[in-house]
DNA sequence: GGTTAGGTTTGATAAATATCAAAATTTGAG
DNA sequence: CTCAAATTTTGATATTTATCAAACCTAACC
């Protein structure tokens, strides 16, 4: 089991810019302690809670990110390839705060916590790339945690939409790419208000039917959803 | 006004866990480019989306990071000394996330945050401390999330007032340290609605007087609050 | 092709939360 | 100390969102 993970995956992981910088020599290092594992939809990879045995790099497939709390559940995220996934944990050496499921049929590298760490106190570099990348992330929460407070449930779909549209390129028909289920519990609403808020959508231009979605008027959209770098720009 | 920092505040500053590991030189360096002001309440430090051209750090009184959208507002966060603010934005050049104002009267150091690049790219302890920091403020902005959505705001303000009276020494009797009106904002509700939380939580041995809190059975809070590490300890 | 399980939608209702208005209380300035 | 302004509380009401139940649809499976 513990074979390293195949040199074929390196360009993969080595183009996160996590990795980019580091050094061939220690990157080979911390491949040889790692392994990817394939592994079928609805598995727990990681219990909120659980100590924060391996950074994850997510290769193939998808993965949710949810956490629970008094038989309460909420998906926080859906991880996407290829990106690294419970950073934050791994560097503190603290417990998960999310847990991890894969959505569907999924390759993961597993890198040991634990040689993360030693790379992080010995590679300038590596630590460096690391800054750059928990400032992303620290953003990223920081802008949804805005789009929770200052908007209504209406609004906040309204605005994943106008995000999914201008992620696929801008065409005005595109596919959800997430379960209207998964999709109600990310918004932070349960599956009935989500439907009931895709009507709510109709008067500006929106027409939904199963899984496709037709934006007939952009700018009409717009004017309801009321889009911000500052809430919808994941790239800044 | 380009004086830099008084050298009487420089053990509270290197006390901070980002800056104690840097050499007393480049930390010597930093400060002479950075300068401290004395603002008066209600004087915004902060627009959000502003470049972010200072690292901020609080050295008294207390600082507000709130966020607005749509002529909504939102309290994020309170900090307080001695600690840095808008990091993530200083490190990524990226415009500011948060508002920040002044809620007393409060002495600031300003660090251009070019400077502060500068000696991240160069400093690889300073850049180890940064991700140390930054990890610890996510972890807080995804518990923050986990709070928000898996909690009503009942449950939301027994938590918060459990957490309070940790951080005071764990005193039965304590002094809110925000504005109700702030609070409210804090933990998303309106101010009314908190007035009313506050009278829900009787039958759970809390006595409101003004400022000031008496958590009469603890026990019974904590039957209702379910706190859980995994959202209400802000130490891991 | 029929069957079944799970997801989605719909309708009816309940609960949570916000809004509006006004009274009560506190705070701060002069 | 007194008055004005702001905050907090209270009551009445509206809106938003959740819950429950049933119907409907979809897709995988035998």
């Amino acid at each position: 089991m513990f074979v390293g993970t195949p040199e074929s995956d390196y360009p993969d992981i080595k183009g996160l810019h996590l990795f980019s910088a580091m050094s061939d020599e220690r990157f080979k290092e911390l491949m040889r302690g790692s392994y990817v594992q394939t592994f079928p939809p609805q598995i727990d990879l990681i219990i909120e809670g659980d100590p924060s045995d391996f950074l994850h790099v997510i290769l193939s497939g998808s993965v949710e990110l949810s956490a629970a709390w008094n038989r309460r559940e909420t998906t926080m995220a859906t991880v996407r390839p290829v990106s690294t996934f419970i950073l934050a944990a791994t560097i503190r050496d603290a417990p998960y705060l999310m847990s991890a499921k894969t959505l569907e049929k999924s390759r993961i590298a597993l890198i040991p916590s634990q040689d993360v760490r030693q790379v992080f106190a010995t590679d300038h570099d590596f630590a460096r790339a690391i800054v750059t990348e928990l400032a992303q992330c620290y953003r990223s929460v920081v802008k949804s945690q805005k789009d929770l407070k200052l908007r209504t449930s209406l609004e906040r779909l309204a605005n994943y939409l106008l995000r999914q549209r201008s992620n696929l390129a801008g065409t005005d028909e595109f596919e959800l790419t997430l379960e209207k289920r998964k999709l109600a519990s990310f918004l932070g609403m349960t599956p009935e208000n989500l439907s009931r808020a895709f009507k709510g959508l109709r008067p500006y231009g929106v027409e939904v039917n199963g899984n496709r979605i037709r934006i007939t008027d952009q700018i009409d959209l717009m004017k309801f959803a009321k889009p911000t770098a500052l809430i919808d720009d994941y790239s800044s």
